[in-house]
DNA sequence: AAGTCGGGGTT
DNA sequence: AACCCAGACTT
């Protein structure tokens, strides 16, 4: 019968929420951690906070934080860096657009609001980076905005608390969601706590992997899945698909101590980003000496370092690596039409970002 | 609505 | 090996 189905995939509603606000916000303001961003939420530090922690664990940012912030302590700074250092700041986090995004905007606000961060949410929701998440988070931390912040914890504290079957990953259950959460929360810093209370809650006590830690949970007297004892059926997802797999032979190219890096393209894949240069497919030695000789280098000796294998979100790359000294230096034309960067060690660590897929073959240098 | 975009920690 | 993470953008 259909309205037996529609009981079974009920949306959450408000009124089961109601009486949430208070027991949270009490366990919250007894057992928030003590975050960098949290000390001192000022627009600016809200923000950077906030686009580092898309999709990265609070753990992994905090050290990015601190130095991110000491580099570039505000929005002109931002503005101003060069592309090359602010890459460098964000090597290693991942998304790299993010970063991008946030020199964008951090453009847009010096030109267009006169370097003032705006507290608004539907103006920060203008700003490249931030959507309504993250627009939720800045105006409500920095600015006490009345806006619910609907992240992944929130997703899955709600789903959990509420019974809720719809799939998640769908746009109108994350906007059902926070329509819903919406009348819980009044302009002024209860909305600031509020929301860093539902994505406490959801990082620390009702954790995505493994059990959550009902016996520690201000909300269980409250949740339907503990009653029923089936909070590992929360939160429900689409099936994710299948990566594809690709083959690269990469090249760590030496001559005397500089070694050959290669800035990739603007778009797509780690955009911008400087790899070590690498061929398509699994290639053996015989191979690598007559495309090195086809591209005009003079090698002195070719040794095979051990395979790498890296995952991305759709991609796996299976990766074998050669060591390649080169003997002679090649003209100028060939290395323009090359694009190849001659960088030393010194340039590695402290200029160019190299993504982690080619780290595994720069270890031991 | 589906695909793209990193890297690392947990289970 | 599969899952997830204080998501956003493009097509």
């Amino acid at each position: 019968m259909s309205d037996h189905k529609q009981a079974e995939n009920h949306l959450p509603n408000t009124a089961i929420l109601s009486s949430i606000s208070e027991p949270l916000l009490r366990w919250y303001q007894n057992r928030a951690r003590v975050l960098p961003w949290r000390e001192e939420p000022s627009a600016y530090r809200v923000w950077i906070s906030e686009i580092m922690l898309q999709q990265t664990r609070v753990a992994a940012v905090i050290a990015y934080f601190e130095r991110f912030l000491s580099a570039l302590p505000d929005v002109a700074s931002l503005a101003a860096v060069s592309d090359d250092q602010l890459m460098k700041l964000w090597q290693g986090l991942g998304y790299y657009n993010r970063a991008r995004n946030l020199k964008k905007a951090a453009q847009i606000v010096v030109n267009e609001y006169h370097g003032q961060i705006p507290l608004e949410f539907h103006e920060l929701l203008k700003l490249p980076g931030i959507g309504r998440y993250t627009a939720a988070a800045i105006s409500s931390i920095a600015g006490g905005a009345p806006f619910p912040a609907v992240d992944g914890n929130v997703l899955r504290v709600v789903t959990r608390l509420t019974l809720c079957r719809e799939d998640i990953l769908k746009d109108r259950t994350k906007r059902h969601i926070e329509e819903t959460l919406r009348p819980l929360y009044t302009k002024g810093p209860l909305s600031s706590m509020l929301n860093q209370a539902w994505m406490e809650l959801g990082a620390t006590v009702c954790i995505p992997n493994g059990a959550p830690h009902c016996a520690h949970c201000p909300l269980a007297r409250f949740c339907l899945a503990h009653d029923n004892d089936c909070t590992a059926e929360f939160p429900i997802k689409q099936a994710k698909k299948k990566r594809r797999r690709e083959q690269l032979t990469v090249l760590l190219l030496r001559r005397g101590d500089k070694i050959a890096l290669r800035q990739r393209g603007s778009k797509g894949l780690l955009a911008g980003l400087y790899e070590l240069p690498h061929l398509p497919g699994h290639l053996r030695v015989k191979e690598i000496f007559s495309a090195l000789a086809a591209r005009g280098f003079s090698v002195a000796e070719v040794r095979a370092l051990p395979p790498a294998h890296h995952v991305f979100t759709h991609i796996e790359w299976d990766m074998t690596g050669f060591q390649v000294a080169l003997r002679a230096k090649m003209s100028n034309d060939q290395q323009i039409s090359n694009h190849l960067i001659w960088a030393s060690m010194e340039d590695i660590l402290h200029r160019y970002s190299i993504p982690a897929a080619f780290q595994y073959f720069l270890h031991d240098l």
